[in-house]
DNA sequence: CGTTCGATTGAGCTTTCTCAAGCACAGTGG
DNA sequence: CCACTGTGCTTGAGAAAGCTCAATCGAACG
């Protein structure tokens, strides 16, 4: 249908460098980067958030759109009372801001030292017209989007601790193969055990436990508090699937 | 930014018939309707479903794009072991099959009688290029999509059975509200119990446990097993928010 | 070397689940 | 017209997964 990869007739490369950004998605980060990406990049404001800084709250006027070039961001929503539910975290390459309404919908917070590239939201509109391949391409990240969030759904309503866990290890590992080619086995934690909880649904000390556990089946090993290496890929994803 | 209401450069009345169709919005539904889902229906093939009858499996490859004109689907994912997780309700004026995959990531099954308009996927992006508006119209159904996905997250990740059932039920009362344009107070629940349990992430019984205590907190009155009449809907949204 | 803060571990508790029985209502056949 | 039956819903009792609260650990930093 809406072929991802096709812009002003000319196919990229598969092995595009991307402009040395690590993208989570090549063939999506190829087309941004060539149509409009370079030039979000030369127009846009490049700004820096340490590590716990908040970039935006729930509810501020979005008046900015931004994309990530270095670090990650955790977004997440409050309930009245604290509760906190974080719905994803943000990687270098990808886009914040750019929902329909006038006010963010979540909050955004620096997981560690942030870079970002914005452009006022009120010229987004404009931009995305000079470069109809974005509007697709929008589209396209939107779609990626709302497919994660799907597989969440089905994580946060019908999945044990375990599993929980085994899948976000999937899901960072997946991601880490991605920016660098090979077989990586082993990946960063830049979360603490806290966010992870409120990723997944738990608490920290389940988050804990459960680490113990997958220590304990050998399908991984604690490099260090904040780094993962995967043991036994295979079986984490049995386990993941409820098979394990 | 992406405004969802320009197209051509002419506003549609916001009270615009929507050619009879029951919509999700009205200014979503407006701009298809004129830009597109005309056409859409008068080349589109049109279909029926029975109640319990399946549109199309998880994994079963996506040959078409559907838009609901009467009726409810279901669409859920299932884990290895049985395990079930409704990601979401399908309404009249929704669409199914516009993904970006070659492959339905959800299965599709009528709740009751449903009536269907499909669309060879081959001829949907030929389709969207002629109708320009389309693609960010598109966007924009993505878009709302994602966001009521992120909501669902947080009910799956972080509040009590109780106020579950109760977004649940603000959630359909919003939809029949945009219905009938008038504050209706009542609704229908074409989904049985165990369906809304694994919309929300609970077991039948504990779906029907707390529809008792809403009834006994005199929020609702079952009016019948599948309507419900709303008594105290402030109320109801505060325990939604964890507030009751 | 002490302090601090996040992570881990432990014990008891709560919510929700599981399994099982009973109920209500619609459809069927006598 | 009424018993029969099937299906989905409700209710109950016990079990379990995960939560809460509290104590301890350990690495980072002054």
């Amino acid at each position: 249908m809406l072929s991802p990869a096709r812009h002003n007739g000319a196919e990229l490369h598969a092995d595009h460098p991307c402009a040395g950004c690590a993208v989570r998605d090549r063939a999506v980060c190829a087309v941004l980067d060539c149509d409009g990406l370079a030039t979000f990049r030369r127009l846009g404001r490049t700004s820096k958030l340490g590590q716990g800084q908040t970039l935006f709250h729930e509810g501020d006027p979005a008046t900015r759109v931004f994309t990530v070039t270095r670090g990650t961001l955790k977004l997440y929503t409050l309930l009245p009372d604290g509760r906190r539910q974080i719905t994803g975290f943000m990687f270098p390459g990808d886009f914040l801001g750019i929902s329909l309404d006038e006010e963010h919908a979540v909050s955004a917070e620096a997981l560690d030292e942030v870079q970002l590239c914005s452009f006022p939201r009120s010229r987004f509109g404009a931009f995305v017209e000079e470069h109809p391949a974005m509007e697709r391409q929008l589209y396209c990240l939107a779609a990626n989007e709302l497919s994660a969030a799907r597989q969440q759904m089905v994580l946060l309503g019908r999945k044990t601790a375990l599993e929980r866990l085994a899948s976000f290890f999937l899901q960072l590992l997946d991601r880490a193969d991605r920016i660098s080619e090979g077989g990586t086995s082993s990946f960063d934690l830049p979360m603490s055990r806290t966010d992870i909880a409120d990723y997944l649904g738990l608490t920290k000390e389940t988050v804990s436990r459960v680490l113990g556990q997958l220590r304990d089946l050998r399908l991984v090993r604690l490099i260090a508090r904040d780094r993962i290496k995967l043991l036994d890929r295979a079986g984490l994803g049995l386990v993941a699937e409820g098979l394990g």
